[in-house]
DNA sequence: TATGAATGAGTATTCATTCAT
DNA sequence: GATGAATGAATACTCATTCAT
């Protein structure tokens, strides 16, 4: 039999985030996708169901992955709210420098898969959410973090404002170096814009 | 009759902006948009040249009417730039509680067009950054805000903030009040998380 | 706008029939319907739901006809059920030799709707059965029929017969006298094959 | 080794006689087969050319037997024209008995065959049909049966009622008892239905 | 202007068949 | 021979856009 040479379903994983970041979800061809893999149209079925399930693998594994890095910093007795705000930031950014064209896709078609209510996207970011705010909440209890933030709200704010750094990144990775981005983001998160 | 051509622009106008915020621009139908406007399907062709020149209508007006409201604020003299920053706050959420449609439109399709390049969006967005980013610039140079935060990337941050918070609330807009949403992202902005 | 010209639903129902004739049902392709009917192929879909639906909608006129047909004869009062059985067959009959190529769809294509329980096909071929078999019993009851006959199996086989002389009939109308295979299924179906 | 190779092309046709009886021919997969006949989708071509040549044999087997079958009884001088007829009739019913699913197949797929003159589906069915319509006028010839019965086209009445009630019958082989079939078909071709 | 029937290009998906191992 | 992964042709259906009335 033909044996399979490399990993075809990765092949198509990483063409698929690729076409996706260039043409969006809507306007991506399967046909250009197994293209770009190297493979023939209908051998994309021989690893997912559908167009969808590509992209919904593709959140899939990004929220697994990125869950799995902050779960287990927020784990940790030895650091502080502050410090665990910083290092989820972190295992974000990192997440992200190792691939752009996927920091494009989360960015663009997270909202119409969570709309939608397609696959686990939305339990996924709400358990991304709930861990965010619940270190954001021992660090108003722990009088580090102001009373006057609504962590719930905050949350959100943070995160809308981190993917829309990321996307501005993401659209031209050598024009911004990521540690400017990450070391704002920081900065801004804890101390606001005022001087102090 | 001047009248009734007007009225029928702006009745395809507000289906419009309807329909795709429960749809998506994608899988929204120019049928769809004409009989939520009480005409024929082929009528929309008279009032707009294609599908995509009625979304890149809606976001043209919505940016024009922001970047005139906030104009005016930025030109005005009694006003130090902390002010400026919350009156821009207040223009973009009043302009939006007018209309949470338009917002879901906003925060769901516009980045679709700012990639693609097409219409204006990108160029009104860009005008909208840069005067947000000379408000922050004259405070940093009045010394007001510090001079740790890169403001070409603050504005990017704050926008992105600004945006998942409306999405947020626009999702359910009795839930949550609006107040409290816009109270949270001025103080964030200015203090940010600490506590004070 | 542009009117309907002539009844397009007709034409393209009567090009469904021809083109099932010809090809069966899956070889057929929708394209070709629509060219036979000489309209563009998206205009199907303005008149039937899909493929599936047009056949369906050839089978319940088919029937509804039948049906009407019979109807009349079984319920009158001067016929016995001989008469009313020879009157059945001559409706079905005078149906077929009006159109050859609905006499094929109907031989060729209607087990497989039953079989799948599509449409209403399988409940109007049973009201046909019933109907027959009324007459077989009513003629039993009243000593013109034999009772060694059972009625029940009876219509299958008088049905299946009368399918398959159709279907020889309507692979070449012109053979074969249709008279002539009229009288015979008559003839077979009271006598026998034995002299009398 | 010629056994094994025997026993999977069996395997094969066992399978696919099966399979084709349960979603027709059409909807049947090869690796729905395959995976029934317990060996790999490709090893079906090792005995078969393609779908349509396992139909075509199936059909061809099927027809070798009842040939065979018959005509040892038509070639008997010591029975005359309606003892034969039975007698065939008999044969027939006895391959089906042993084998539902290869009645299902044969009454649902035949005429496709048929139809499209793939294989000697048309030419083995026309010597059946001869061979029966030779039985029938030797019938009328010694005054056994009746002149009014044109032949050439009884023979095709005989056949279809006969699939039909086989059909029946395969449906649900439990539910009516196939000697009951056997008489009734037997009774209503020599004696019509008219009570003697 | 206004209509809405008509158009036809565009694409995800299936599955019989092939072939490298 | 046997495998089953890989192939790619084939096609129903959608919907933005047009245009005859």
């Amino acid at each position: 039999m033909r044996t399979k040479e490399g990993n075809k379903e990765q092949a198509i994983f990483d063409a698929a985030v690729e076409v996706f970041a260039e043409r969006g979800y809507h306007n991506a061809k399967i046909s250009t996708i197994a293209d770009r893999a190297g493979i023939a149209t209908g051998s994309v079925y021989l690893y997912f169901n559908n167009k969808e399930s590509i992209i919904l693998t593709i959140f899939d594994r990004l929220w697994e992955r990125v869950l799995a890095g902050i779960s287990v910093t927020v784990a940790r007795t030895d650091l502080d709210p502050q410090q665990k705000l910083n290092s989820i930031i972190d295992t974000v950014f990192d997440f992200f420098i190792s691939n752009p064209a996927l920091a494009t896709v989360f960015v663009n078609e997270q909202h119409h898969l969570i709309k939608d209510g397609r696959g686990n996207v939305a339990e996924q970011y709400d358990r991304f959410l709930d861990i965010a705010e619940k270190v954001l909440h021992d660090g108003v209890k722990n009088g580090l973090f102001s009373k006057n933030v609504d962590v719930s709200l905050f949350r959100h704010f943070v995160t809308g404002g981190l993917r829309n750094m990321l996307r501005q990144w993401a659209s031209n990775p050598t024009a911004i170096p990521l540690d400017r981005v990450r070391q704002t983001l920081k900065y801004v998160i804890i101390h606001g814009i005022l001087r102090t």
